[in-house]
DNA sequence: ATGAAAGCGCTAACAA
DNA sequence: TTGTTAGCGCTTTCAT
């Protein structure tokens, strides 16, 4: 292992005045560097008034600003949360994001972020890379292919949260969305309609919260159709994978009034663009349903019927909880947090009863 | 000002092992620290092949990791980036980010992102704290209300470079879409396709690429129309927003072909929605076209015909132009990259002739 | 209420 | 080829 490699020019400086440490800062307020450190982290108790005052005036008038590298080499902290996202591409990802830099800001860290791409060594590499970074805590939106490296994390107590994609051991707080119920919920709503048959079309079981919500679906399907579950898993994400799937399902159920569910908002795209191919509208030939709220739903074709995730809660939460580790319990044991979903009754499922 | 509050509990470390430090290795692979630092750094000529070979198993054997706030704290580099979005929830950025996170990781650079929210205050605040965390050098998609701050980096010699808005001064690298030439291109079609009259749709001119593209549109449709450019802004983003102007654009057009270009992807979604609530259907009423190849616009209404921007590309762009500033000429004078944008003709705007 | 001094873990002159 | 040493800018005992 060898560590990075040699640098040319550097000329990053402070952006108002050059190079202001905490000593010129002392030196013109004309106290020592204790007293400024002091005043840089709020323990006003061990300074006069005047001092305070006087810092503050120095401060603002050098433009000094506190070096956090420094700090944090001192202090064993950096102001600074990881978060670590399985595909940073897609709407569910950016809106977690979202909910987790706003938060940030209100605690006053900062957020690093990488992007694993859903590749596990790019996964281990970044956290161990903000990890020399001494990044305050973790958040992971894992590719679930990591048990026992993230296991090891666990025990040398680093503070991580998964956020959406549960792992199958309980070793971590985990924030998410409560998709057991909303699952039944919508098949409640598609038996309601008048649909008789409900397939669940995903992509393969490759991480936590596809793992979830099949299971979901099976459960549910058997308790209120009564029936055997159906699972069409799409293996590649072209548009033609998924037109025998459909092909098959049409057959499968013959006689019935077909419904479609979809794991997420992927799968809805694929089967949306399979069926239009296929010249199969909805809600009469299929019914349709899916995970994910995104914007072009309520546009297709009067609309179709969607989960709701309320992904950017679920980046608050995850910093909430992060927070309380860090600031309150660092032993507490380990949570599964869940955020309700809603859903989104549109055209798709709006099947005429009597045809 | 005052910086940070105090903090009670720290408890991340090292990974592997606690606490490895240079000095652990050095002891037990009998050299100097010295020694360590310079096979950190890839400096073997300094070394024989023995101590090599005994630093590379030590630091195997520990699980040494070294500390990167020490390293920048001496070295004045932290091999990080900082990025400032504006709006981390727009697919262009999104994607925008994982180009330049991808790009990042081949230089070995880590990325330290956050989100404005189109808000100039936090924007500052943002960079300035990028800053405190001595970032290499700063990737910025500005809300465009900070001349004079931005301009004071500039002086400060902070290796900036602006991804997609530009600015009005031309002192940063800029990378953005080449906005001008497709706008003609996407003019040319719409003529082409026999449509008489364009308006352009777009929110208020808030950041530099509305305004480039209001101006592109108005001298493109002056050159290839012949008339007087009508541009629509779309004060709010609701839905109802839209229809009135949709309503004085059918007017002011009336007896004409009519065909609409939206500067962006939000103002495509905006104008469908409107057209659909309007009962108004394209091509025939009213031809469409617009900036952002969202996944959706294939789907609605056999497709709608758009802009395709090479937002993965802008990103490893501006990532490679820092890299250019950091390891070569830091004072290469600011230029602006132009990043072809791809026109794909579909449904939407095949208006029939002959009716 | 304030300060002196000893590091945090690393890099980089300067010596050898 | 290798080591010695003096910091980087801050925090934190321990004195006063």
């Amino acid at each position: 292992m060898f560590f990075g490699t040699s640098y040319l020019g550097v000329m990053l400086m402070y952006a108002r005045k050059k190079n202001i440490t905490i000593v010129d800062v002392a030196a013109k307020a004309g106290v020592s560097k204790t007293t400024i450190s002091r005043y840089l982290n709020g323990k006003f108790e061990f300074m006069s008034s005047a001092s305070r005052e006087r810092i503050a005036a120095v401060i603002e008038e050098l433009g000094y600003r506190p070096n956090n590298l420094a700090r944090g080499l001192k202090s064993k902290h950096s102001k600074l949360l990881g978060v670590v996202i399985a595909d940073i591409t897609s709407p569910f990802s950016s809106i977690l994001l979202k909910g987790i830099s706003d938060c940030c800001e209100r605690y006053g860290y900062g957020v690093l972020i990488t992007n694993t791409g859903d590749d596990p060594k790019k996964e281990r590499e970044y956290i161990l890379s903000m990890i020399d970074q001494h990044v305050d805590g973790i958040i992971l939106n894992t590719t679930g292919k990591n048990q026992e490296f993230l296991l090891q994390l666990a025990k040398d107590d680093v503070p991580l949260v998964l956020a959406d994609r549960p792992l199958a051991v309980k070793a971590f707080d985990t924030v998410r969305t409560a998709d057991r119920e909303i699952t039944f919920t919508a098949l409640g709503h598609l038996r309601e309609r008048g649909y008789t048959s409900v397939g669940l079309f995903m992509e393969p079981l490759e991480n936590g919260t596809r793992v979830c919500r099949c299971n979901a679906y099976q459960d549910a399907y058997r308790e209120i159709f009564g029936k055997m579950p159906q699972v069409y898993f799409i293996e590649k994400l072209e548009e033609a994978a998924v037109i025998p799937l459909l092909q098959e399902f049409q057959q499968d159920n013959a006689g019935e009034s077909r419904a479609i569910l979809t794991a997420n908002g992927v799968a809805t795209l694929q089967v949306v663009h399979g069926m239009k191919r296929l010249g199969l509208a909805f809600p009469d030939d299929i019914g349709i349903c899916g995970f994910d709220n995104w914007e072009w739903t309520e546009l297709v074709d009067d609309g179709i019927t969607v989960i709701a995730q309320p992904s950017y809660k679920v980046g608050r939460e995850c910093v909430k909880r992060l927070m309380m580790r860090l600031y309150r319990n660092s032993k507490a044991l380990p949570r599964s947090i869940e955020l309700p979903c809603e859903l989104l009754v549109r055209n798709s499922t709006n099947r005429q009863v009597n045809r």
